[in-house]
DNA sequence: GCAAGGTC
């Protein structure tokens, strides 16, 4: 008899096939894939292959393609096609399909691995309708866990399976029709479209809102007290304990109350041990945040962890999981105890003898393990950037595993002529896992040995005027995090997301500010089709997409009511749509005007010209000829920062492989320009003499 | 040239 069995990756096919087949395996390659081959102790031939993620993908007819001959609305009735993303693996399973009497779906146990499952066995259901049909469902990719769902195969779970197909087709009819719509209105055709969808718009909102209180911030006054104190020699820092004060006088009043007096009384000392518990193993959400902390992008962190992953170094990096589920944990110690750089670290904790029951902390899901390492390379082996990863990936496995950090504060409160002061020290008691994880580092602050009753030297009263500060903008680690909490994308599409935004010259700068463009797409949005700039659109699906699992309702019946809603959006969309095509391009035309022109007074635009150049132009040409050079290739993006000599907003050009380049003032530009060129010349000209 | 979801 013959097998198949399909998995959703290489790794785990390889993996799957290693368990199954006691590592007596061999490699055949069909259409260039590998496909792992051996038989089973049932004399039964065995061949396992993994795919690369889905194999379809959704498509609109293309009589729908051209954007100017088709309504946006259209989309919302139109079929939907399903495309091979690549051919060579329809092909591989077609050939594998045919000669197959049973197939094992054994793809990842969840909603996408269920239709990825699906969509495989259509293709194979084509070319074989005999065939027979099982599910494998694993929570880790463990010896004792695949070999227990190989031995005890259920059935595909259609529901489920169809919860996603639901997903993909409302996600495609709202973004390609609402993207449509708005790039119309906007007269932005080309690669120069405004892209709306359910996850990268609420993304954006949130982005935009950011800035928006940041804009709409009044900073406050307001005033603290410092006593610059001393006893025996050493110096320390207390402050009133009012903390902060409203009112200029009231603080003044206090100070010169208190200004002359030499000495302040301790009348209270208060000693706390603060136990901080170590860091749960990280998953993807806390891995990209950890990652974006000590300065990467999200995107360069998961191209690196997918690297290391692929070289053998750490496990697979797109997980929910918090858990020690899945890990073998001494066996990660014993590897790192013969490691250059945590030899001693992971020595400890062997002779140690952790308890893994007591370890039992996070969040267990059934996807992959924790992220953590499975095999080590010296520093010197791997570049910089790489290390950073793995080590912090380490760093924060042995971190898990290692006891409470404790910290002792002290506050002491000081009477200084009836004024009550307060001096705050902090020193570790047990550094516990900070020794071994210090990206956080606390500084220890010292006071002098202080009891109650002591007499202290004031050397000094000290009134600071302060101001409240505006609220923080996201950096890329923390809007991970925020998307998760809000259930926007998934561990494996969120950092995508984000890259998303910057390539489409919504937001720059890292922490993320928003456009021009950006914020007039979405108060368009909020102003006419507010679901779409709403995380709740989100949860709204996750419950529909359960009610479809569950067997409450349909497929159909969730695309439809889906679709209704969007079409009362488009009522209201065409109701407006003078109005919305007159704001989207008069707004983003300003977006054009990026200084003042230094030879007339007019404004200075960016102008494309038909054959797709630009430039910096004069809005009074033919009167004024004043004109600036700009790069030929990539997407200028226009940011809020002015060029402190001319006055003409800075951009940045975005390039398809990614890179950015940060152009600054085109003014300026192109003096420098200007100014290699001409020692180019001298050079040639000297060399020529 | 649209989305979001997989994976590399």
């Amino acid at each position: 008899m013959n097998r198949l069995i399909i998995t959703e990756k290489n790794s785990t096919a390889k993996r799957i096939a290693e368990i199954l087949s006691g590592k007596d395996y061999k490699i055949k390659k069909i259409e260039n894939i590998n496909v792992y081959s051996f038989y089973s102790k049932d004399g039964d031939n065995v061949d396992v292959i993994g795919l690369k993620g889905h194999i379809l993908t959704l498509e609109f007819p293309k009589d729908k393609n051209d954007w100017l001959n088709t309504m946006p609305e259209e989309l919302l009735w139109s079929d939907i096609e399903k495309k091979p993303i690549s051919e060579k693996y329809i092909k591989a399973l077609q050939k594998l399909g045919k000669n197959a009497d049973e197939v094992i779906i054994a793809t990842d146990y969840d909603r996408e691995g269920e239709l990825i499952g699906v969509e495989a066995l259509d293709v194979i259901l084509d070319v074989n309708k005999e065939i027979k049909i099982k599910r494998a469902k694993y929570s880790a990719i463990t010896e004792e866990e695949i070999k227990k769902s190989f031995s005890d195969l259920l059935d595909i779970d259609y529901n489920l399976a169809s919860s996603a197909n639901a997903r993909s087709i409302i996600d495609l009819i709202w973004g390609a029709s609402l993207t449509r719509f708005l790039s119309l209105s906007a007269k932005r055709l080309g690669n120069n479209y405004l892209s709306v969808g359910r996850v990268q718009t609420p993304t954006l909102a949130l982005i935009k809102k950011k800035d928006d209180e940041i804009e709409n911030f009044v900073p406050e006054p307001y005033w603290e007290i410092y006593a610059e104190c001393s006893k025996g020699g050493r110096n320390f820092l207390a402050k009133h304990k009012k903390n902060r004060f409203k009112n200029e006088k009231e603080a003044k009043k206090i100070k010169n109350a208190i200004e002359k007096v030499k000495e302040g009384i301790v009348t209270k000392i208060e000693r706390r041990m603060i136990k901080t518990e170590p860091p749960l193993l990280f998953n993807t959400t806390s891995f990209l945040k950890a990652a974006s902390s000590i300065g990467f992008t999200v995107s360069r962190a998961m191209n690196i962890a997918e690297s290391l992953y692929n070289r053998g170094l750490i496990s697979y990096p797109r997980t929910d999981n918090t858990s020690y589920a899945g890990m073998e944990i001494n066996k990660v110690l014993v590897m790192l105890s013969k490691s250059d750089e945590f030899f001693s670290y992971a020595t400890d904790l062997l002779d140690k003898k952790i308890d893994i029951n007591k370890l039992k902390r996070g969040k267990e899901t059934k996807d992959h393990p924790s992220i953590h390492p499975v095999g080590y390379e010296t520093r010197e082996k791997l570049n910089d950037q790489d290390w950073k990863i793995y080590e912090l990936i380490t760093r924060r496995f042995l971190a898990s595993l290692s006891d409470p950090s404790i910290i002792e504060n002290t506050k002491v409160e000081i009477d200084i002529n009836g004024e009550i002061f307060h001096a705050k020290g902090s020193r570790f008691v047990d550094k516990g896992w900070r020794s071994v994880y210090y990206y956080k580092n606390i500084e220890e602050v010292l006071l002098p040995v202080l009891v109650e009753k002591d007499r202290v030297i004031i050397d000094n009263i000290m009134l600071e005027k302060k101001k409240t500060t505006p609220p923080r903008r996201y950096s890329q680690g923390k809007l991970i995090d925020k998307m998760e909490t809000l259930g926007l994308g998934t561990k494996s599409t969120r950092h995508e997301i984000i890259s998303k935004l910057y390539t489409r010259g919504y937001v720059h700068d890292n922490p993320l500010k928003s456009t021009k463009i950006a914020q007039t797409v979405i108060d368009t949005l909020e102003k006419y089709a507010q679901d779409i700039t709403n995380p709740d659109m989100t949860s709204k699906l996750e419950e529909d997409m359960y009610s479809i699992t569950e067997g409450k309702t349909t497929e159909e019946d969730v695309i439809n009511e889906s679709k209704n809603l969007l079409s009362e959006i488009f009522e209201t969309l065409r109701e407006n749509e003078n109005e919305i095509s007159k704001e989207l391009y008069d707004r983003i035309k300003d977006e054009k005007i990026i200084g003042r022109c230094e030879k007339c007074g007019g404004d200075l635009i960016i102008i494309r010209s038909r054959k797709g150049t630009r430039f910096v132009g004069c809005s009074r040409y033919p009167d004024c000829d004043f004109s600036l050079p700009l790069p030929k290739k990539g997407r200028l993006v226009v940011t809020d920062e002015l060029c402190k000599e001319h006055g003409i907003k800075l951009l940045k050009v975005l390039y398809d492989n990614k890179k950015t380049w940060n152009l600054g003032c085109p003014y300026c530009n192109y003096i420098e320009w200007m100014n290699k060129r001409r020692e180019n010349n001298k050079s040639e000209i000297s060399k020529k003499e």
